[in-house]
DNA sequence: GGGGCGTTTCCATATTTCGGGAAATATCGA
DNA sequence: TCGATATTTCCCGAAATATGGAAACGCCCC
């Protein structure tokens, strides 16, 4: 992730009608959410809530698709990786020491004293025995 | 991490100039930088990057110490794992499966399951994949 | 104590953001 | 085609934010 892209997304969840969407929504994966409903979960209008979904989008965070006149908004699991590893890639780039409490933080194990310094979008190993 | 702390540390990390103090702070650890310096690193006023910082450590995200005549901030990398560990809580809380690659993302690492099931001859996933 | 350096605070202004009301767009059912 | 529902877009005033200049504060050295 870019920094652009990471400032629009913390951008995009500092306020916290959007934050709390956006939450929303992760907790509604895989299936999304209908505006309208996370309107009426979050007791906002739908013009308000159509503006902030408007940026969460905008950010990535989010995306919507029509089903007939409802529009079903679902979270996007992979910005958010990317947010998450844009946020750690200063740190664990060249500072293992720094990285793993952060993964600690994440997973709950105290996870091996070794980050490569590359946080992007490659899955490493987990293709060929996974689950 | 509560939700306001997360709103106000997301809003902090939502201005480029903080952004880029943040990312330079977490660079510079565990020494930390002089205010001076990092306003001729970034090529902000000094003013402007005070009330920046002010916001930053506001948000807990950095502190700053007084060193002679000079004030020197680190990043509280305490605070970035809180912030990482919010982002995750809502997917990581009841679904492991989105919490996986997450913790990915990361580490570079996959969490727990997902790489050795059983193999005790293979090396454990992180060999060497540099893109 | 006086002067100099680093940093913050105060003030003023331009820009952005937020939330509400009303209207517009899109889809469905009859 | 008409009405109803779901969602967005437009426009507005109010509030927050960012930045610059100038001044004040704290600390060091002489």
């Amino acid at each position: 992730m870019e920094t652009p892209h990471a400032l629009a997304a913390f951008g995009a969840l500092s306020q916290p009608t959007r934050l709390a969407t956006f939450r929303l929504l992760i907790q509604a994966l895989p299936a999304g959410l209908p505006a309208g409903e996370i309107a009426a979960a979050l007791a906002v209008r739908q013009n308000t809530l159509s503006a902030h979904l408007a940026v969460l989008a905008e950010a990535g965070l989010v995306r919507g698709e029509r089903q007939g006149r409802t529009i079903r908004y679902h979270a996007e699991i992979d910005r958010l990786r990317a947010l998450l590893g844009f946020l750690t890639q200063d740190c664990c780039g060249g500072r293992p020491d720094l990285c793993a409490p952060l993964a600690d933080a994440l997973t709950g194990v105290p996870a091996r004293p070794a980050c490569e310094p590359n946080t992007e979008t490659e899955p490493p190993c987990r293709s060929s025995n996974a689950t």
